[in-house]
DNA sequence: CTGAAAGCGCTTACAG
DNA sequence: CTGAAAGCGCTTACAG
């Protein structure tokens, strides 16, 4: 029996059994009208004959489509495969398809997509917005993903206790003077990220920022992460496991040896994490986790449409829920190295 | 003006208007049975209060729902990201959504999820299968993007010819003796690269799987790459880019100089090959073009179902098609270093 | 417990 | 060029 589209129909199975549609449709849907054995029969025709239901036809009846969209403005974020995996679980579990929408990391295209998916009818959407882009005027529910500290923000992860996390486990190695590296100054998740690392009060941090604005300042090439290294700095803890990965190599090329000259850490835990050599010390969230309370706050909101909050532009009116953050400890930390900070101070004429 | 789910219907634009229906569903579809000047008034009108055509209504109509299913086994692959985005808007510039489907990289709930999206009445899907996996008895138009010796296969990129591409770099550097290293034994990919290095006569090569039978063997640790290489290769040649992060860190960390003593290739160019030190030389497929034939022989077949092969498990009827990749030179590779190849080999006592 | 009927919102022959 | 009518396949009050 194969799985079909232009199968038979309702009317069919109705037709076969001798029953009406009414029964059929409510056998099927278990609504518990209809005899045990009258359903027993229906379900096991049904099944003979390889019934699929129309969703065309359901959702034009019911009014929802059972289809969700997800919005990523950029769909390289590398953490995309977790969120997009993790929602179609959360999302399948719930009885739900995901629709993707992508404004190709054009923020201009983002209301595009949007439109498209509404167009598309999806009965809600989860958004994960990026640089600071405000979800707007969107008439269906929305949960969005982003930080506590965004305006209209459903669930997140605690990216402020993140950055804790990762600066009391310097702290607790013995490391104190440590080398913050971001990469983008408008993100709210890696601006939280540093201000978790920076309440650590046993380090004393200074904060590179790995961005245009530095690149225009002549500052790029090969050494200079490395020069900047021999400040004193013990670590470098990175906002992301790219910019990690991007330190490591570059002092890994430049004869540092990590962890045994300085511990580096990333953030996300992303698939190479632990491939790497050394394997990287880094933080992840719980998407699953995460991802569940977004589609159980959307489904909510959907079936009460008075979930939905219309003075402040159609978000969700439920508590915001953030989620804790696991630190994932590995090879790329290690104790301080036992040298002379001020030795390292004077090498930098 | 909003873009609204739970707007106007078509009969209240007829009604505001004073036509019928079919007038103003002419009108908006534009296939000019309706007089120039009242189908601009009706569209504007149409603008004008938000009007979105409902999805359930046409699909129901129409017997088509304007989506389909893209379908990944294992949505954690890297190249996900690229692919999604690369299909999702190929889709939409044929006006389709695209819903997502994934198995959670469990084989055996690959059918479920094709299931899910023929219940939720995709046209037809794209289906990425990994690990040799088939696609069975689905009844709707599949394209199937794999390799080229793939059974059933749609269109790929030639990644025997990405294989070749990256083996005559090395040779026309000066390599002889280069070291290929691949993940996965079943990949059809992974072995379709590996051919295409071995079919250039300038290299002697020798292949190391990087798999579970080698880590069974005990010859996993830090130092075991390290040692492999000290048998005379000056590259290595790998069958992905997270092989030769891998690859390129464990040298590194073990004193290795990269390209200076062993050079070093990728395969997919994934976002942090440029961002690494040094940064790595990779092949890249042109996801666009393979997404943009997927798509289209897709809405050919479910345009004209006769394009589908009934004797061939309804898989399409349309040549298979093999786009070219592209090598992406960058500091990982380059001559071979100047050394006595016996005096390596004494070494490995 | 079961059925007849209405109707979700569209598009498409068919008339005029 | 425009309209009246049918019908896509379902579900849901409403009767019985």
């Amino acid at each position: 029996m194969t799985t079909s589209r232009s199968g038979p129909k309702l009317a069919k199975i109705a037709e076969t059994i001798g029953v009406s549609t009414a029964t059929v449709s409510n056998a099927l849907s278990g609504k518990g009208r209809v005899s045990d054995e009258l359903a027993a029969r229906i379900r096991r025709k049904a099944d003979e004959l390889g019934y699929v239901a129309s969703s065309a036809g359901r959702a034009l009846r019911t009014g929802r489509s059972g289809v969700i969209g997800l919005v990523l403005p950029d769909i390289a974020n590398p953490l995309f495969p977790q969120i997009a995996q993790a929602i179609e679980h959360a999302a399948t579990q719930a009885g739900y398809g995901v629709l993707i929408g992508d404004s190709r990391g054009e923020i201009g295209m983002q209301t595009e997509a949007i439109g498209r998916l509404v167009e598309r009818g999806v009965d809600g959407m989860v958004v994960v917005p990026r640089r600071g882009t405000r979800v707007i005027d969107i008439d269906c529910p929305v949960a969005v993903i982003d930080t506590p500290s965004t305006p209209g923000n459903t669930v997140s992860a605690d990216h402020f206790g993140g950055g804790e996390l990762v600066a009391r486990h310097l702290a607790a190695l013995g490391h104190r003077r440590v080398l913050l590296v971001g990469a983008n100054r408008e993100s709210n998740v890696q601006n939280d990220r540093l201000a978790g690392m920076r309440s650590v009060s046993e380090l004393r941090t200074e904060t590179l920022w790995l961005d245009e604005r530095w690149y225009e300042a002549g500052q790029g090439g090969t050494l200079s992460l490395a020069e900047k290294m021999r400040e004193g700095f013990t670590a470098i803890a990175t906002v992301s496991d790219m910019q990690a990965l991007r330190a490591l190599t570059e002092l890994q090329r430049n004869g540092w040896r990590i962890p045994e000259d300085v511990s580096v850490t990333g953030f996300d835990d992303l698939p190479w994490t632990s491939i790497i050599t050394p394997s990287l010390t880094s933080v992840r969230m719980d998407m699953a986790r995460i991802a569940g309370i977004a589609i159980e706050v959307l489904c909510a909101a959907i079936l009460d449409p008075a979930k939905i909050d219309q003075t402040d532009r159609k978000t969700l009116r439920a508590p915001i829920q953030t989620v804790a953050m696991t630190l994932v400890e590995r090879n790329s930390t290690a104790p301080p190295p036992i040298r002379d900070e001020t030795a390292f101070k004077g090498e930098l004429a």
